[in-house]
DNA sequence: GATAGTTAGTTAGGTGCTAACTAATTATAT
DNA sequence: ATATAATTAGTTAGCACCTAACTAACTATC
């Protein structure tokens, strides 16, 4: 038992280890190999609430608005929002997610559906159905 | 296999939130919930050179010897590590980790191996056998 | 004299705040 | 309908604290 479980744990390990790698990709494709956790965080609260306004995302994150303001302006060099003047009120700009905003905000769903894809390539069909069914077990 | 894929997603997004979740817990069991990246990483690599001193500190991590003094008092006060005089060379101390600093250091694989304590849990010899032999595949 | 580690002072960047402001909208009075 | 007061959306300026790192100078030890 034991030994299974070493087993299991190198195995995991090599996982992990690959799904950490596609992550590191996904930010250094972007330009982005420094980008703090903070706002990884931040890009992914943008993208969670579709329509977003600087008041309101400063109610979400318990920020002042100035605090968004200069958040969104770092955001916006460095190409991962942009502003959207809304048509309707004309005091508001909705924060919007570039394409590499968008990679950056689901980076996490990103680097594990990679390593779905590279786990689907070394897969039969029969594996990953009993793949599944096994780790489906697990709570 | 559209829908394997999804499927597989789905059981590994759960898995990886298992995982996430022990490693919160590994950190704010020890009083260190926001210990940053950085700091980790450092405890690491104390942790992989078992015979460390400042200055072999300061060249292993590109950092300069003022650096990690002021980076060891910070360890010293979370409770990290702890200096310990050489008795060969009055001018040497080691860094040496404390027990919660081990923990902290080695959370990666604490938290990997409560996931698979937590998977030997939930299946039986011959389930973990066939995951094995399954991701053993995976490149 | 050379080296291990420390102290003093500093810089850079992230994260966040308050006070004050402008522009736009809404509410109220006429 | 128009004008004014009040409110709201977002910005600017200045500041604080933190992490992370540096150089110069120093003390202790070999």
């Amino acid at each position: 038992m034991m030994e299974r479980k070493e087993h299991l744990f190198t195995v995991f390990e090599g996982l992990f280890k690959i799904k950490s790698d596609c992550s590191c990709d996904i930010f250094s494709g972007c330009g982005l190999s420094d980008i703090t956790v903070k706002q990884i965080g931040y890009l992914k609260t943008i993208d969670e609430h579709g329509e977003v306004t600087f008041s309101k995302l400063a109610k979400i994150t318990r920020n002042s608005k100035p605090t968004i303001t200069e958040m969104v302006r770092k955001f916006v060099q460095m190409e991962c929002v942009y502003r959207e003047r809304s048509s309707d009120d004309g005091r508001i700009f909705y924060i919007r997610l570039t394409e590499k905003g968008q990679i950056i905000a689901r980076s996490e769903q990103n680097s594990l559906l990679k390593l779905i894809e590279k786990m689907a390539e070394s897969l039969d069909e029969k594996d990953m159905d009993d793949l599944i069914q096994i780790l489906r077990k697990v709570r």
